[in-house]
DNA sequence: TTCCAGGGGTAGA
DNA sequence: TCTACCCATGGA
């Protein structure tokens, strides 16, 4: 059992960066309420799966993240930095959200949501897997999401040597090794098969370099329309990913979005996309952890 | 049986 | 840019 420590300034809440967003639902992550665990099954870049559990404990000002891996081989240095990058960009430990709580002290009620550290919502290491599970979120419903993910890890990905039954998420290699026919007859996914196995394909013979975009300077409208490349991915699906990768200025407007929005707002009528935003842009950059943390709070 | 979900692609205007 | 139609799946 190796362990690795993270120590966070305050304001930081463990519990809602790792459960406020819908993340947490899908495999391979999982949270174990009673001890207050994020746990994933994770693949190293060497091909060895590991198991990780994350905890905190409040130190003073700072709160203390302790990741326990669990492994059936030695980890090398490589490996442990790997992990270390992979757990700070889940948890979004480098991310500043200072201006967020800024502008939220003028809405009382929603600063009193999040002024103990609640902002970060949870993301997958690697953007790969994010633009999977978002095209799984599309035209569909939620617990259909968590079946879809549930049986594409389960089937294609590596399992965790000393829980076997548990799995990590698939490498694009390992999705197209599988093949599109598996993902419409095993898995389940529907119509989004062919967008998923292209996207495997594309990304695992080095047509299209993914990750890049988690460091790609440039305005959000460049990002977005680098998202909206990808089929599969239109509006909704490619601010959702912009969100993922800390930029909260566009909404995804779905039929939650619409029926909460209508409520909450609109005594119920239906909203036009422009009337939704017109809601929230008072919050600049930060519209869309806005709207977040109105719904999550309801 | 029909509708629709945390929509998106395509064709045609 | 807008609209109509199609797309798999499964629960209500």
């Amino acid at each position: 059992m190796r362990e690795l420590e993270f120590l966070v300034s305050k304001p930081f809440d463990f519990e809602s960066t790792v459960c406020s967003y819908g993340w947490i639902d899908l495999a391979p992550c999982r949270w174990i309420s009673e001890q207050r665990v994020f746990q994933r099954v994770e693949r190293l870049n060497c091909g060895q799966v590991v198991l990780l559990n994350v905890s905190a404990a409040n130190i003073g000002r700072r709160v203390c993240l302790t990741a326990r891996i669990q492994t059936s081989h030695r980890l090398t240095s490589n490996d442990i930095e790997e992990l270390r990058a992979k757990v700070a960009w889940t948890l979004r430990l480098n991310e500043n959200f200072s201006g967020f709580y800024r502008l939220a002290r003028n809405n009382p009620h929603l600063y009193a949501r999040v002024r103990g550290g609640a902002g970060r919502l949870l993301r997958s290491p690697s953007l790969f897997e994010d633009v999977v599970k978002t095209i799984c979120t599309t035209n569909t419903t939620w617990s259909q999401t968590v079946g879809m993910v549930q049986r594409l890890v389960d089937r294609i990905g590596d399992p965790f040597p000393l829980r076997p039954e548990w799995h990590a998420f698939p490498t694009p290699e390992q999705i197209v090794r599988a093949g599109l026919h598996a993902l419409q007859a095993d898995v389940r996914l529907g119509y989004r098969s062919q967008y998923i196995f292209q996207l495997a394909h594309d990304v695992a013979s080095g047509e299209c370099d993914i990750e890049a975009l988690k460091s790609m300077g440039g305005s959000t409208e460049d990002l977005r329309r680098a998202f909206k490349k990808i089929k599969g991915v239109g509006d909704y699906a490619a601010n959702t990913l912009l969100m993922l990768l800390g930029r909260y200025e566009e909404l995804a407007i779905d039929s939650e979005m619409r029926e909460f929005v209508s409520h909450r707002y609109f005594r119920g009528r239906p909203v036009s996309d422009t009337q939704i935003r017109s809601m929230y842009e008072q919050w600049d950059k930060w519209k869309y952890l806005a709207y977040w943390f109105e719904l999550v709070g309801d």
